[in-house]
DNA sequence: TATTGTTATACTCTATAACTATA
DNA sequence: TATAGTTATAGAGTATAACAATA
């Protein structure tokens, strides 16, 4: 769903001045980074950041391992590569694309969507817990705030 | 204009249901991870993400390669490379502890401390254009939740 | 001939084990 | 003997270049 665009700025007249926003954005980003830092810390590292990262790309759609190269930035040799490995742990499967043999179709095995599904239920828990601890203002706050940050990190 | 995200009315003084906690910790977590990782791949590569954590804890105060393992994680060997590689592109210096002349105490050269500044004005910009964006409303709510935030992160 | 994917080779970051020098 | 740091060696991940199969 696409919100209404708050894409005016018209913080002149009632927001906050430069160097405030500068000052806030600088203390949200770094905040931002924390926390990812210590989530990804808590969870378990079952599988690599970079395998981690092509199992959720293949939970959306199964991909060839060419657009998945392109999609993380990588070169091919390396996808092959980071694809062995997940073939080889049983959590991705190759298939002969019929309509042109030079590609293979990879996709996820059941394992992996279990797998991806308790990875996600750590991070969620270490997240859980911190905000469960705070007051009920305070989670309003975070509530509303939520909601900005997705669409920051989305647009 | 904030928009009014489908929330559940709730008792002053008894916060959220487990249920909602949970939801709204997934949504956050994706969000700080999200804009983590925006950050990291906007601000320029002229140090690795290793390298520019040892930076930012040796800004804190000098330390002995061996802190620096411990805090960071990594064995001492890998601590003595990465050392290596920053004393030899003139971000860190060596000096002999007096006290104990099997220890290395090392530092920020200036130059490093330049370079720190400068990778951060970066990621700060990409944050700051897009707080700028927001309505004055919406900066009102981040403000608040960035210092919530913080304490989560640093807790 | 162009494209998809893999193999060949090299470089970097990481780790464990062995070594040097101080304490 | 114990500790701080370094070197030796090996295991992953990444890259570029060369190759095989298919279009």
């Amino acid at each position: 769903m696409t919100p209404p665009p708050a894409r005016k700025s018209r913080a002149a007249d009632t927001g906050l001045t430069p160097s405030a926003i500068s000052a806030l954005a600088g203390e949200l980003r770094l905040a931002c980074m924390r926390i990812s830092r210590r989530v990804r810390f808590e969870s378990t590292h079952v599988v690599a950041p970079h395998q981690f990262s092509v199992l959720c790309r293949l939970e959306d759609a199964p991909r060839t391992p060419g657009e998945l190269a392109e999609i993380e930035k990588v070169s091919a040799p390396s996808m092959t590569r980071t694809v062995g490995a997940l073939v080889e742990r049983g959590l991705v499967e190759r298939t002969d694309d019929p309509s042109d043999r030079r590609q293979v179709i990879l996709s996820l095995t059941p394992d992996a969507v279990s797998l991806l599904k308790e990875i996600r239920r750590k991070r969620d828990a270490w997240m859980s817990v911190r905000v469960s601890h705070l007051t009920p203002q305070e989670q309003e706050i975070l509530q509303q705030a939520s909601a900005i940050l997705t669409r920051v990190a989305n647009e």
